[in-house]
DNA sequence: AATAAACCCAACCGCGCTCTC
DNA sequence: AGAGAGCGCGGTTGGGTTTAT
């Protein structure tokens, strides 16, 4: 037995709304309110739509002082740093960049920012895998080349933004570690300026999530959530960095940087793995199969992953200029 | 100029959560 | 306590518009 519907479907209007439509909507709520119930709402005012339906049309479009289009660079760089901190929670971020909804920052970012962002990641893998002495050598070098460009698409940019907006706000990060960095790394970052007071509004949002987020309650990881947090990228995609094998870039302590580096926020981790971090190999265990439905699509991509630690530095390196690069374009 | 492809965004859908009875 | 109603959210879709061929 489904869920009952909420209005009858066959009476119900859909598809786009009519001025008079908005226009009867917009005078009753702004005269009366929507009563707290949005259900009953159309049949007040005679609107043959679906509550939910006037709701998001107010919500996302009559409701007074929304802005639509026009997203300013500091709303942008906003945005893509909740994202990378937080994933897909929308209504969260929208609450912080005022006169936007949800749908539109959702629309923003689904259709322009992450095309523009993954748009210069490509040119730049593009660039970086017909420099000299980057040629594959052979297929399984091809096959690696392939990986890199997948798990450049989203998981790394969400890396590369949050090591640009968030590594210097978090004590446990790999870039506050300047003895680990590629020296290149640690030259680019003298000729930048960082947004301090973006950092920090960024780091004040991302615990403030955490905070929200009871995991004491339950003990078992959360993997769903994690994936939330990853927000649907593949546990290959997000295990690029987590590799153990990457001991050649990072010495075992700094695993933990490696893991705040992935797209979650301190406080976040805190929680999802409260006495897991202590360094030791042993404890990636969790991203193994171990209570982890692991596709073999992922074991594939983990694999790859491992073969690439000789570039890992470089690569990680290339991947924070870009995303200083986009940032700051 | 015609057509296809890509882009964009409003709106819909369904699920989970909270509240009320 | 638990069932049902309503709300809020994120994912997805449909179709109009723009751009490329």
């Amino acid at each position: 037995m489904g869920r009952a519907p909420c209005c009858d479907k066959a009476n119900v209007k859909k598809g786009p709304w009519s001025p008079e439509e908005d226009a009867k909507l917009k005078a009753y709520i702004e005269k009366y309110g929507t009563g707290g119930n949005w259900i009953a709402l159309p049949q007040k005012i005679g609107l043959k739509r679906c509550g939910k339906s006037c709701r998001l049309r107010w919500l996302n479009y009559l409701r007074p002082n929304i802005k639509h289009g026009g997203f300013t660079e500091e709303e942008d760089n906003i945005i893509c740093s909740l994202y990378i901190s937080i994933g897909s929670r929308w209504s969260i971020i929208a609450a912080q960049l005022p006169g936007r909804t949800d749908n539109d920052i959702k629309n923003y970012w689904n259709t322009r920012l992450k095309k523009k962002l993954l748009g210069r990641r490509k040119q730049a893998n593009a660039n970086r895998l017909s420099a000299p002495g980057q040629e594959p050598k052979d297929a399984s070098d091809e096959e690696n080349s392939c990986d890199l460009q997948n798990l450049s698409s989203s998981a790394l940019e969400r890396l590369q933004l949050h090591m640009h907006l968030q590594g210097l706000q978090n004590p446990l990060s790999f870039y506050n570690d300047p003895a680990i960095w590629p020296k290149k790394m640690i030259q680019t970052l003298h000729s930048q300026n960082q947004n301090n007071d973006l950092m920090h509004q960024i780091s004040s949002i991302t615990d403030q999530v955490a905070a929200e987020q009871d995991y004491n309650n339950s003990p078992l990881m959360k993997m769903d959530e994690i994936e939330n947090s990853i927000n649907g990228f593949s546990s290959s995609e997000s295990s690029f960095g987590l590799n153990p094998d990457q001991s050649d870039f990072l010495e075992p302590e700094q695993n933990t940087g490696i893991q705040l580096s992935s797209g979650f926020a301190q406080a976040e981790l805190d929680q999802y793995f409260p006495t897991e971090l202590d360094g030791s190999r042993d404890n990636l265990g969790w991203w193994s199969n171990d209570g982890f439905d692991v596709s073999s699509a992922s074991l594939n991509s983990w694999n790859s992953a491992a073969m690439l630690h000789d570039q890992t530095s470089e690569y990680m390196y290339q991947d924070y200029v870009m995303a200083s690069y986009n940032l700051h374009q």
